[in-house]
DNA sequence: TAACGCTGTGTAATAATATAACATTAATAA
DNA sequence: TTATTAATGTTATATTATTACACAGCGTTA
């Protein structure tokens, strides 16, 4: 169905980082914690996310300028994805929703414009903090 | 029902600017626009920028660091917002759909949380770009 | 094999986006 | 009036992201 990704070292290092981050990772934050594996420059960093977000395995969370890993099987490739943000302690989580994936890919504006990708952020307050 | 905003001399000057804009602009590019009108720094560009956000006078368009003047005579604030994005002429369009920001607004997810904002940003190809 | 294209790497420099800190002024409320 | 809040002006700096260039590894194919 998909191709699987071998992913390069530098992709490796990267993507176990955030993984196993319980929060969403900043480019730099992610630089200062794989130097020590020989990750020294941000265009190093940079590269792997992107490849990372190509695939699937990493969203980033646009309004935060920060990267999570994707832990809903079903989207392999990022192109359907959809966050609830608590804006007081920021914990983001992937949102899963069959009935809301199925909405907004179906989705059609005034002109009938179909659309191949989308970014939906929610935002309020999350259980411990409301 | 909602306050008025009387906007400031920058404030002003920065909406009439994004206003006849007809592509999403980025704040450097603002600056420079403005600054023969005695705008001269990043901050009172950006101070602007957060008001006519917070007043739903424009919106942010979050995945390209730019803003365009909100056109939606509903969403006086900036609470509800989507976007359709060309991903080839970088064409953005404010959607107002009453059946999309429905379905948001009342949309809950697995633990009942209710969100108080989101925003909502389709990519695809515009008619011309198709 | 060699030549090629493609992807990834390493490095330095710099561009683009955004905020901190501090002093001052204008507008609004008590 | 006094106090308070919101906005301004200015300098400096922090944060996020890309350009440019040299090179290495790997599969293809001629």
């Amino acid at each position: 169905m998909y191709k699987e990704h071998t992913l390069t070292k530098n992709q490796q290092i990267i993507f176990d980082l955030i993984d196993k981050s319980t929060e969403p990772m900043k480019a730099y934050s992610i630089l200062f914690n794989v130097q020590k594996k020989g990750i020294k420059a941000p265009l190093q960093v940079y590269r792997a996310l992107d490849k990372l977000v190509e695939i699937g395995k990493i969203h980033k969370i646009e309004s935060r300028n920060a990267f999570i890993a994707c832990h809903n099987s079903s989207c392999q490739v990022a192109k359907a994805t959809a966050f609830s943000i608590c804006e007081i302690c920021e914990k983001v989580t992937e949102i899963s929703s069959a009935g809301l994936s199925k909405y907004l890919a179906n989705f059609k504006d005034k002109d009938g414009m179909k659309y191949s990708k989308y970014n939906l952020e929610f935002f309020g307050l999350c259980k411990k903090c409301r």
